[in-house]
DNA sequence: ATTTTATTGATAATAATTATCAATAAGGTG
DNA sequence: CACCTTATTGATAATTATTATCAATAAAAT
């Protein structure tokens, strides 16, 4: 049985209010602002199960993982400034893709485009961070 | 200036005859029965290498980073036991998908479908490893 | 053959993640 | 509400993963 703690409260919160995609450690510093003494296991354990239970979501990317609270979306990777952007995909597309695949059972369709955004585009020779 | 060193060869080479989907562990232990003395520091140099070149691929799994030599196709991770299975799509499937992204300049789209394999069908309850 | 210099292997250093465990607090029960 | 049970926490240690350092080696160019 769950239990609804601050603690998990807080990263649920702190999550829910990032709208870009935090690593493990950015979040942990985030929630140390407001939340002195959590310890860094609690962040952890609590990021893990949510993630089992579906609550949030990891973003797999070149640089490593990523966290994201909304699950009505895909990813676009930089990778050359490791920025990442949403990418809003019609379902039909996704249905589409399922489809072709041949699989059943799936959960979750991990997305993540990588590429060189606009604002690189045009400097010099991108290395993989 | 990239020099053909007997580590590198082995190392692709290795990666090459693998069929699975190593992690960089596997990989090391694999090339450690013929390489006795091979340095741990030089495979993740070097696989790091050969990613930033695209001589391999990155396959990024709930359970962690996973190694391809081949490149032509995507894949299915089970969340009950973890294995990864080769999903081949058409072009056009992927060309559409790109299409609807509004994106360009993608050099690699990271697509891993996540779910239940047919061998785990019907086991009690899942649990992400 | 000689020279140049990227790469290696060993090791240390650092970073990331997980395990341990007494203390705490969520949430049920009477 | 007070009490009880037990999942969760925070601190810390332990473990694992990854990167940095550097003298020795070996590609590959001259």
């Amino acid at each position: 049985m769950e239990r609804n703690t601050k603690q998990r409260q807080e990263i649920i919160e702190t999550l829910k209010a990032c709208y870009d995609h935090p690593t493990i450690k950015e979040l942990y510093d985030l929630i140390k602002k407001n939340h002195k003494n959590i310890g860094q296991a609690t962040i952890y354990r609590t990021i893990n199960n949510l993630v089992k239970e579906d609550v949030i979501r990891r973003v797999e990317c070149p640089d490593g993982i990523h966290y994201d609270y909304r699950k009505d979306h895909y990813h676009f990777y930089c990778l050359k400034c490791s920025k990442i952007t949403d990418v809003f995909l019609d379902n039909k597309i996704i249905d589409n893709l399922l489809l072709s695949s041949n699989l059943n059972n799936i959960k979750h369709v991990n997305l993540v485009f990588e590429g060189i955004c606009d604002s690189c585009k045009g400097k010099s020779s991108y290395e993989i961070k």
